[in-house]
DNA sequence: ATCGTTGGATAGCGATAATATCCAGCCCGA
DNA sequence: TCGGGCTGGATATTATCGCTATCCAACGAT
C-alpha cells in the first residue's frame, strides 16, 4: 500500500500522515527502494486509532505518542495500559503544594477515595483534577457536599464496573489493548455527549418554553 | 480596588487581567482619572469565574467570552443560558454531511433521542459530538450496541434529574445563572474524574497484581 | 520632587499541529 | 526508452492561542 492509498483510506492528507510517521506516532513502512515504501492494514489501522484520539478525544500528539508506545509495548498489561492512557488523558496540572486552599482539596479528595474504598494510585492525575475542580466550585460559592456527590459516584461506579465487564469477555491480547484504549478514551466521550442530552432534556422539561 | 489588588485576590497576573480586558472578558472598571480605575467585588468574582472555566474546564477564551455575555444578558432565562454554556463547551465539529458514515451515525443519534423521548435541540453540539464518537467506535471495529449505551444512559439521566433538582432549589436569579454554569461546566468535570477513579479501582481488582 | 504604580497600546513569544515547498529517485504507460 | 506524476525525506513556513513584555505618559502617595 502506498502513502496515498493510506492517506485515501484513513481521510487525511499525505502530509499529515508523513507527519506522524516524522513524530514516530505512525511507524515507518518497509522501504523498497529509495524513494518507495510499503505500508500495510497494521499502518492504516494505527492511523485510524490516531484520528479517533485526536478528532474525537482531542488529544495532543505527545499523549496519542504515549499511548501508542505503550501500545507497541509488548510487556505491558490491560491494567498498566489503563493508567497510560489515563495520564495522558491529563490534566496537566502540577499540584500546587503551597496552596492551602488546593492541599485541603486533595485531602478531601484522599479520603473519599479511601473510604470507598477505592484502588486508585497515588498519583493518579484524576485526584488532582477532582481536587482542582473542588476548590474552582467552593471559590465560586458552591462548596461540595459529600451527599452531592452521592449520584456521581454511583454513576461512575456503575459504568465503570459495566466497561471492565466488556472488557474481559474480549479474548486476543491485541485487541483487548485496542479495547482499554476504547472504553477509556471513547466511552468517556460518549458519557460527556450523554450527560449533556439528558441535562437539556431536562432542562427543557423544568425550565424551558412550552414547545 | 486596583489592578494589582485584583491580581493578588484572584491569583491572576496583572498582564493576564489586562489582557482579559482587552478581550472583553471582564468589564472595564469605572475610570477615575486617566491612569486610574477602580474595580470592585464583581469583578473580583468575573475573575474567578472565568480561571475556573480556563484552567478546570480548559475552555478557550472565545468560548468563555459568550458564557459571561450570556451571564450578563438580563434578558436570558435559564434554558436558554444552559444552551449557550454546552455550545461553548463544544465540540465544534462542522458535521461532515458528505460522510455516509457520519450520516449514518448522526440518524442513529437522532433516533435514539427520539426513543429515550428526550427533549433536545436539533442543533445541539452534543448531538455531533455523540455521531462522531460512534463512528470513531465503529471505524475502530467497536461498533456500538444500543444494550452496551443502557448504563451510559441510565447514569447520564439520574444525574441530570438531580442537578436539575439541585438548581431549582436556589432562588435569586444571579446565583441561579451561576449556577447553571457551575453545574454544566465544573460538575462535568466532577463526573470524569470520578468515572477515571472509578475505572482504575474496577481495573485494579480485576487485572492488578495484588498489593 | 520623586518614585513606584496605573491604564492603555503595541509588539513579541512559545507551544502546537499542521502545511508547503523542494528535491532527487523511481514506476508505469505510451 | 522516455517523461509525467508520484514518492520518501528534509526543511521551511503558517496559523492559532494564550498569554508576556515593553513602553509611555499620567498619576498620587511620601
Amino acid at each position: 500500500m502506498k502513502i496515498s492509498e493510506l492517506s485515501d483510506r484513513s481521510g487525511l492528507t499525505v502530509q499529515t500522515i508523513k507527519f506522524y510517521l516524522r513524530e514516530g506516532l505512525l511507524p515507518k513502512g518497509t522501504s523498497t527502494a529509495a524513494t518507495r515504501a510499503e505500508y500495510d492494514e497494521r499502518h492504516l489501522k494505527r492511523l485510524r486509532l490516531i484520528r479517533a484520539l485526536r478528532e474525537v478525544a482531542d488529544l495532543p500528539i505527545a499523549a496519542i505518542t504515549g499511548i501508542v508506545t505503550a501500545l507497541d509495548d509488548d510487556k505491558i498489561g490491560l491494567h498498566d495500559l489503563l493508567g497510560t492512557a489515563q495520564y495522558a488523558l491529563g490534566p496537566h496540572v502540577e499540584p500546587r503544594a503551597d496552596d492551602a486552599d488546593w492541599r485541603a482539596a486533595r485531602q478531601d479528595v484522599d479520603a473519599l477515595i479511601a473510604e470507598l474504598g477505592w484502588r486508585v494510585t497515588p498519583l493518579a492525575p484524576a485526584r488532582d483534577l477532582l481536587a482542582q475542580t473542588f476548590v474552582a466550585l467552593r471559590q465560586l460559592g458552591f462548596p461540595i457536599v459529600l451527599t452531592g456527590l452521592r449520584p456521581y459516584i454511583e454513576a461512575a461506579g456503575a459504568i465503570s464496573a459495566h466497561e471492565t465487564d466488556q472488557l474481559t469477555a474480549d479474548a486476543p491480547r491485541e485487541r483487548a489493548l485496542q479495547g482499554m484504549i476504547v472504553t477509556t478514551v471513547l466511552y468517556e466521550q460518549v458519557l460527556i455527549a450523554l450527560h449533556r442530552l439528558a441535562q437539556e432534556d431536562a432542562s427543557a422539561r423544568r425550565f424551558g418554553d412550552e414547545s
